[in-house]
DNA sequence: TCCCCCCTGTGACCTTCATCACTGCCCCTT
DNA sequence: AAGGGGCAGTGATGAAGGTCACAGGGGGGA
């Protein structure tokens, strides 16, 4: 594929998916620098730890990010989708900083991957390169401020549900396929609390239950 | 007080509690439209739901930022310190958004109020405002996500004694006054259990009680 | 001074969830 | 077909922490 082809296609993509990038020249400079990349699902993008290179803007598929303590315990924080990015990526590239957290594709992902260089000087450059990359950092700290609420506030019978409604969001599928000691992994509970709360969930009638999968009702 | 002894009172406030604030016309700028606030100790500032229409560089003091739920449920997420600002503002601003958190003073606390209107444009103009701006997401971001480790995975007597600390620290003191029901509504959590666990601390010897009073130790 | 309210301390009991132990089943491999 | 590994279900037990009840003490106000 030539070059020429590739821009097209980046240009046409973000076009698409980003219609809030609205400077034509803008569109033009991520077209020259964007590269598209693909991810399969249950790929490691990008581990605790290491360091950011490129800023992501989601185009098909979702990432999940999740958090780590030392010890290992893990927890899942939220989903990209498409038309999103990864704030956390901003300052951990402008600052060279090592990344908090962990991501994987949860499905088969498509992104667009700008290098980081050009983050900075395109913020004073394009209002709407600045207006999209602060509603970014708007959206996580919210989603953060949500994971927390469930944290703080909620049991873990509602947390679970709340859990399943996501990951279907991000599957574009009402039917889940996870064993019960990875959700067990991203609650950050036991893999015998989830599975009693499924089979309560499943008496109640809010799901299905089957081998490696789940079946939102 | 004259306007211009204001405005030179401003631009000093600014020199020395934000040199990276670096540009001298943005500086000045801030001297032309920020306002000296004092707060109470115990003072809210701002509550959940309310409408945000400055932006605070802090001076002096300290500023408590809680989350609360529907059901009045409480959580302390951090401190708000001198060279710092509330990120979560800047979008509050400038989308017109409500607030998703309550601030409150900690001690007597002044601040440089910032009317939201400016911001945008200094995000351009100014290349020390714009770093200024993204590291104060990136800061609290990076807050939240230890907030959420501690809720995650520590039992109660850890997140106890860090909260203690940071509390000692957004007070310059290592005397605490707070009753034991006051601390159990930051940490969402039963006044009988805070209580039980600062008398452990206390046979510990990592803390000494009295009415209304920790000493740290 | 005396009283009352707020703060603290503590026991008893309950719920939620972690941990341990074990069973049984599905499905894949050989 | 037989075996075995991963997954799901379930009981027993325990720890953390919430809830309820009540006692005692200190300090401020009438």
């Amino acid at each position: 594929m030539a070059i020429q082809d590739l821009n097209q296609e980046v240009l046409n993509l973000v076009r698409k998916h980003y219609p809030q990038i609205a400077e034509r020249t803008l569109q033009e400079d991520i077209a020259q620098v964007g590269k598209v990349m693909h991810f399969r699902a249950g790929e490691m993008i990008m581990d605790f730890g290491s360091y950011v290179k490129i800023v992501p803007l989601i185009i098909k598929g979702s990432i999940k990010v999740s958090r780590e303590d030392e010890e290992g315990n893990e927890l899942f924080l939220y989903y990209l989708q498409p038309g999103e990015t990864c704030s956390m990526s901003f300052t951990c590239c402008m600052m060279n900083k090592k990344s908090e957290i962990r991501t994987v594709a949860e499905e088969d992902t498509t992104v667009i991957g700008i290098p980081t260089r050009y983050m900075d000087e395109w913020m004073t450059r394009y209002p709407s390169w600045k207006n999209f990359v602060m509603l970014s950092y708007d959206n996580r700290m919210l989603e953060l401020i949500r994971t927390i609420d469930s944290i703080a506030f909620k049991k873990m019978d509602e947390r679970l549900l709340d859990y399943l409604e996501k990951k279907a969001e991000a599957n574009n599928s009402r039917t889940i396929n996870a064993t019960h000691q990875e959700i067990a992994y991203d609650l950050n509970a036991s893999r015998e609390a989830v599975s009693r709360l499924l089979k309560q969930l499943e008496k109640e009638g809010e799901v299905e239950l089957g081998r490696n999968r789940i079946e939102l009702l």
